[in-house]
DNA sequence: ACGGCTTGCACG
DNA sequence: TCGTGCAAG
């Protein structure tokens, strides 16, 4: 228990730059200071919340045949072998014991009457693309209210902050009238309900009492907020959801599951700890696995309470750095993890398994598979860039696969990856070739003919999916940007561009007007705030002036301009994704962006008398020095700026679009996984190996 | 060598 | 950077 009373107080730092009052504590931040890896101190006053849809494949399938409504369902993927296998069963259905991962005649003989659905196929393999779809639906729903981060196919989480903090200032819940029906609803974990007492009542009192302190109000609106989006999503989409809401993202996912279906769970600070001291330390996230596992038996942990009796430095020697942290961190409700802003997947893939003796024995039944998979990524890829303007840039090849009169039978078939070239021929063609350098690997040097070999598996995946270039720019305009001067850097974004234009231009015959029309398209019927009204027109005028890289700047600047909900009307029936949110998020990671984003443009725009220096304190090699692409520094200033010399509270002042870049520069990041004892690092150390302009 | 199919992330 | 393994749903 030492530790819990510890946690409270301890840490300060980074992870309030959030607040404006409390901003100035980055600055006076000193050596000695403890910050090991990302984390808030339990005086978070986020609101956060997790959303989760409700056995979401059954919902979709319920809504195309609404008889199944309100019936013992499930949904069931390749009915031939043992009447296939369940993959969400209704909560009708879950009341007879149907449970996932039975097989059909299993929910059969549980339940005669189950109505079991069949996952759509194409290709001879499971087709998501109806779930994936309406996963999207929901996601443009949930991000209306704050920052949304698409954790799954069925699960958001939101950043409410802002949105509680306006409301807080504007309609504070205990000057309400009438509180929603829904957020009445609600469960609030630790208020106490007494037998005879109405039950709702006490929920209003909870949300409107004036008494409560800033973190609980905030979480009341937060239920309130909640309680909207998801009679919200039901109004739209016809489909219900659950959803915790607290001050991070563990408790708020913890709580989601909770109650369900169709309910919502708060939890303010004051119940944290009584949640976690019984709470069984398998159902955490991340421990439900081997870790947790190891927790048990290795240091007889049953519950997260069982955890407050070890030391951080004990968890550091057992699990490292990192994970002993974050371990000691949850263990106290404690958990820094930004909701990320992002709305769309970072990877598609494609595969099947083939199972006892459906095993592939045969390049040519491998390639006929292979065909096929390398098809569905192919449209699923298409249609990414057609509604997001993305493009992937890697394909990987999985295998499993095993050997036939061989002994070394836990050699593993390699995972191969190559640059990624639009066009399902041209993917079926380099899918194929990655197969069989990863076959010649397997065979290592063992004899061939003797060891035959089966594949088990087979599946593909496209990766390092980054923005296009686009908008105002013409293609001719934005080759030129990338000349081979450039080929040496790692213009990968650029290089990779070129590489799907023409494959899908020219190999994809009917599609090159759709795609060139969609890459130019400048319909601006959208509002652009005005930030990037001004400074487009000004960048669009800087690239047709300057040669060498402008060219490229300038598309990567009116990516900011123009909507993809002006583009391929035929399809615009679905919902489409802010491009605003879409931009930053794939700014952040793309590794060209990091020298040349447009923030730091906006910097020099805005503070053009004073170059400020900047390092990023944790990024290591990092740069963010602001350089032409093609190296070229003739008239272009080398703009440093220096972290600890932005006033913190200028940040909210930002576009909101950059906010989120700053703030990722300034959050702690993870150290290098060596365990170290009596591991006390301080700030100093952290921050030395970038401390120098 | 079966629960099947996806995703994301940490690690070396 | 690439490839592997874990975890989740």
């Amino acid at each position: 228990m030492h530790g819990w009373r510890n946690g409270l107080g301890v840490f300060n730092g980074l992870a309030r730059l959030h607040l404006k009052s409390q901003s100035s504590e980055l600055r006076s931040m000193q050596k000695g200071d403890e910050m090991p890896v990302a984390r808030r101190e339990s005086s978070d006053s986020r609101v956060i919340a997790h959303i989760d849809m409700d056995c979401f494949y059954v919902q979709v399938e319920q809504r195309k045949r609404p008889e199944l409504k309100g019936q013992p369902a499930a949904v069931v993927q390749y009915n031939s072998w043992k009447g296939g296998g369940l993959i969400a069963v209704s909560y009708e259905a879950r009341k007879y014991g149907v449970k996932r991962s039975m097989r059909g005649y299993e929910a059969k003989e549980v339940c005669p009457i189950i109505q079991l659905v069949q996952v759509p196929v194409a290709r001879g393999k499971a087709d998501l693309n109806a779930y994936r779809e309406a996963g999207s639906e929901v996601v443009s729903i949930l991000a209306r209210r704050g920052r949304c981060e698409r954790a799954s196919i069925d699960e958001v989480y939101l950043d409410l902050t802002e949105a509680a903090e306006t409301m807080l200032a504007a309609a504070p819940p205990d000057s309400l009238e009438i509180v929603n029906e829904e957020a009445l609803r609600s469960h609030i974990l630790g208020l106490n309900q007494e037998d005879n007492s109405d039950v709702k009542e006490n929920v209003r009192k909870w949300i409107c009492r004036s008494s409560a302190d800033r973190r609980d109000k905030l979480l009341a609106c937060g239920v309130l907020i909640v309680a909207d989006l998801r009679m919200q999503v039901l109004q739209d989409t016809q489909f219900t959801c659950s959803a915790g809401i607290a001050h991070n993202k563990m408790l708020a996912k913890l709580a989601s599951a909770m109650n369900k279906p169709a309910q919502q769970t708060a939890v303010p600070f004051s119940s944290v700890k009584g949640l976690l001291a019984s709470f069984p330390i398998k159902k955490m996230k991340q421990l439900g696995g081997k870790l947790g596992s190891s927790l048990q038996t290795d240091l007889c942990v049953n519950t997260v309470g069982d955890l407050w009796q070890f030391s951080q430095e004990k968890l550091q020697e057992h699990y490292g750095i990192n994970t002993g942290t974050w371990l000691w961190n949850i263990a106290r409700g404690i958990n820094g993890d930004e909701v990320e802003g992002r709305l769309l997947p970072k990877s598609h893939g494609s595969g099947k398994t083939f199972p006892g003796p459906s095993a592939l024995k045969n390049l040519s039944s491998v390639q006929h598979w292979l065909n096929g998979l390398c098809e569905e990524l192919s449209e699923r890829l298409q249609s990414d860039l057609e509604h997001n303007r993305r493009i992937a840039r890697t394909l990987t090849l999985h295998a499993h696969a095993y050997k036939t009169n061989s002994s070394d039978q836990q050699v593993k078939f390699p995972s191969k990856s190559c640059s990624l070239r639009y066009g399902s021929p041209k993917i079926q063609e380099d899918a194929m070739n990655l197969f069989q350098a990863g076959l010649r690997e397997f065979y290592g040097s063992s004899n061939v003919i003797q060891h035959g070999w089966r594949i088990t598996g087979l599946s593909v995946s496209a990766s390092k999916i980054v923005a296009v270039p686009s908008g105002t720019c013409p293609i001719t305009k934005y080759f030129q940007g990338q000349q081979p001067t450039c080929s040496s850097s790692k213009l990968l974004v650029g290089d990779c561009t070129e590489v799907a234009y023409s494959s899908v231009s020219f190999s994809e015959d009917e599609d090159a007007d759709k795609i060139h029309t969609t890459i130019s398209n400048e319909d601006s019927s959208i509002q652009v705030p005005s930030y990037y009204q001004s400074d487009g027109a000004d960048v669009s005028k800087e690239a047709a002036t300057a040669t060498s890289t402008s060219g490229r700047e300038s598309c990567l600047e009116s990516n900011l301009i123009g909507s993809p909900s002006t583009m391929s009307n035929e399809l615009s029936c679905e919902p489409k994704p802010d491009l605003h949110t879409l931009d930053r998020q794939v700014r952040k990671k793309s590794s060209v962006d990091k020298g040349k984003s447009s923030i730091l443009n906006f910097f020099r725009r805005v503070n053009s008398n004073s170059p400020l220096q900047m390092h990023n304190p944790a990024g290591g090699t990092q740069d963010h020095t602001l350089s032409h692409s093609d190296g070229s520094r003739l008239e272009t200033e080398l703009w440093h700026y220096k972290v600890d010399d932005i006033d913190p509270s200028v940040i909210d002042e930002l576009p909101p679009e950059f906010q989120e870049e700053i703030r990722a520069w300034l959050r702690p990041h993870k150290r290098p996984n060596t365990v170290k004892s009596g591991s006390n690092v301080s700030i100093a150390s952290f921050f030395s190996s970038t401390s120098t302009p």
